[in-house]
DNA sequence: TCCTAAATATGATTTTTATCATATTATATT
DNA sequence: AATATAATATGATAAAAATCATATTTAGGA
């Protein structure tokens, strides 16, 4: 479904969301045990995240990662795409050239209703939007 | 979602159960071509499934793949399970050590649902199933 | 019984993904 | 300005997935 590399850069993305700012930032080793990530592996993930302005950054002392309240309003897909790539998610299912509406593989019928429901969700859900959901009460972040 | 090995499979089975009976073997470099997979490549997962006898075959001359009525009744969720393992659909989305209902990561609440319709049509579909599709003319099998 | 055809077992190679390591650059503090 | 700190750029290594290759076994036909 996700990559790995997905699924920890978002790990972090929340992590920041919830224990930065930024006057509060937040190292790649301070990072990486709480959400059980190796270091080297998490700081490079995020510096692609920087890159495509996901996350904020500054370097040197008193430097480290956070997040301000325009990076708050990035979609999850958003992050996923960086990482991942666009079409990791929504090439046919049965790897003909293209997944196909006119012409759709037999699994294309039975499964893309809900894909595109999980896409949906992706795309449309913000970091800010989950945060809640674990301020709530509604959602958790163990390791 | 699924590998391109799981995909190969689903393709190379569903090209059998159209092409192929017990009275007439189709051979992996015949498969090969019309469903675009190198015949080594899909030899080999042939043999997999062979093994779990969600394929039929005999060897030597005249020798072959195909389908009986037995090997139609397998659920697609049964070709994906040999070529990807049990684990690889429903790992949590977050990486968590595993997927849970009671301590649920951010994103289980937004794409369990979906995600659980995937797994039960997988299941609950035939390749027989989807072969109706296709000679009903509602899915398309091009390369 | 031989010969040929085809799957099978096995393993090598390549590519991609995941992981680790380090020299460089930028920032703050002294 | 000098020093320490932390991200960044870059690339090396390891592990997994995808792909390719081949010797062995089994079945059919001459
Ligand atoms: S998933 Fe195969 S055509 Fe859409
Ligand atoms: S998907 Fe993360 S807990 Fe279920």
């Amino acid at each position: 479904m996700l990559s790995n590399s997905s699924k920890y850069a978002i790990k972090a993305v929340l992590f920041l969301a919830l224990n930065s700012s930024e006057k509060n930032k937040v190292m790649a080793k301070d990072i990486s045990q709480p959400i059980n990530v190796p270091q080297a592996y998490i700081a490079k993930l995020l510096q692609e995240l920087v890159k495509e302005k996901i996350v904020s950054s500054v370097r040197g002392a008193k430097g480290g990662f956070y997040l301000d309240d325009k990076n708050l309003n990035h979609s999850i897909m958003s992050i996923v795409n960086v990482i991942d790539g666009e079409k990791r998610l929504n090439s046919c299912m049965m790897s003909l050239k293209k997944c196909n509406e006119e012409k759709p593989c037999p699994l294309h019928s039975i499964l893309s209703t809900s894909r595109s429901q999980i896409l949906n969700s992706l795309k449309s859900k913000t970091i800010k939007d989950l945060v809640e959901e674990v301020e709530l009460g509604n959602a958790f972040l163990p390791l």
